[in-house]
DNA sequence: ACAATAGTTAACCAGAAGTAGAACTATTGC
DNA sequence: GCAATAGTTCTACTTCTGGTTAACTATTGT
């Protein structure tokens, strides 16, 4: 099931600090020190944000072709196409219902 | 800011149970009864749950108009919207970074 | 008035999740 | 080799969250 990539998107995205992360890899692939710096988050609570966006295939990780102590870590386009199609799949069954609704709002209404 | 709505659906839709409440919602409205029934929870879980919702937005209430113990819920659509923006500007912003990243890995490969 | 139904609220419990601090690994540079 | 840096892992500790049970309110129907 595709279902899976949404849950667990849902899952990690739960917390601020990985949303925000998510935000900063937005704007272009970062170092970890980066992250926590930015985030104010300490060095192993960043690197466990880290983790478990890449275990949930959020965020590609690469070394540091200079600097072999650097991990840089950069977004996966996937999970979010993935979420995209949910909400959107929520979302197309609304937009059957808002025509109906409506009526019966101004049906109310106009009572 | 409008982040704040985008905070609030992420953190009220952690919970997996609350995601399939959503998913059933927009199938059309359905009363609380139903909803706990189709999830599997216990009548005071899903009222939690149900109440959590509302304070997010993301669902609106109605009394049954025949039989007033019944409460009906529905989706409300300004939530979404606003969830599926971010995740466009997530995505903008990394389409930009798509072709300047492609050509970096090719670059690398190509060695 | 009384029993049954729909749902909410409150108190308590258990498990999960995030955080901070200390120790550890790996790499760089002098 | 040694100090410094980048980051990870481990071990508590705390907080938050969701579930259950029991009691309660409101409404319906007889």
């Amino acid at each position: 099931m595709v279902e899976d990539q949404v849950d667990r998107f849902f899952e990690v995205l739960a917390d601020p600090t990985r949303r925000q992360v998510v935000r900063l890899l937005g704007e272009g692939p970062q170092r970890a020190g980066q992250l926590a710096a930015a985030t104010g988050s300490s060095s192993p609570a960043m690197s466990r944000h880290l983790r478990i966006l890449l275990s949930a295939g959020l965020v590609a990780d690469e070394r540091g072709s200079d600097d072999a102590r650097v991990r840089i870590f950069r977004l996966n386009p996937e999970p979010v196409v993935a979420v995209q199609a949910w909400l959107d799949q929520v979302q197309a069954h609304w937009r059957d219902q808002l025509g109906s609704f409506k009526r019966h709002v101004e049906q109310k209404e106009s009572s």
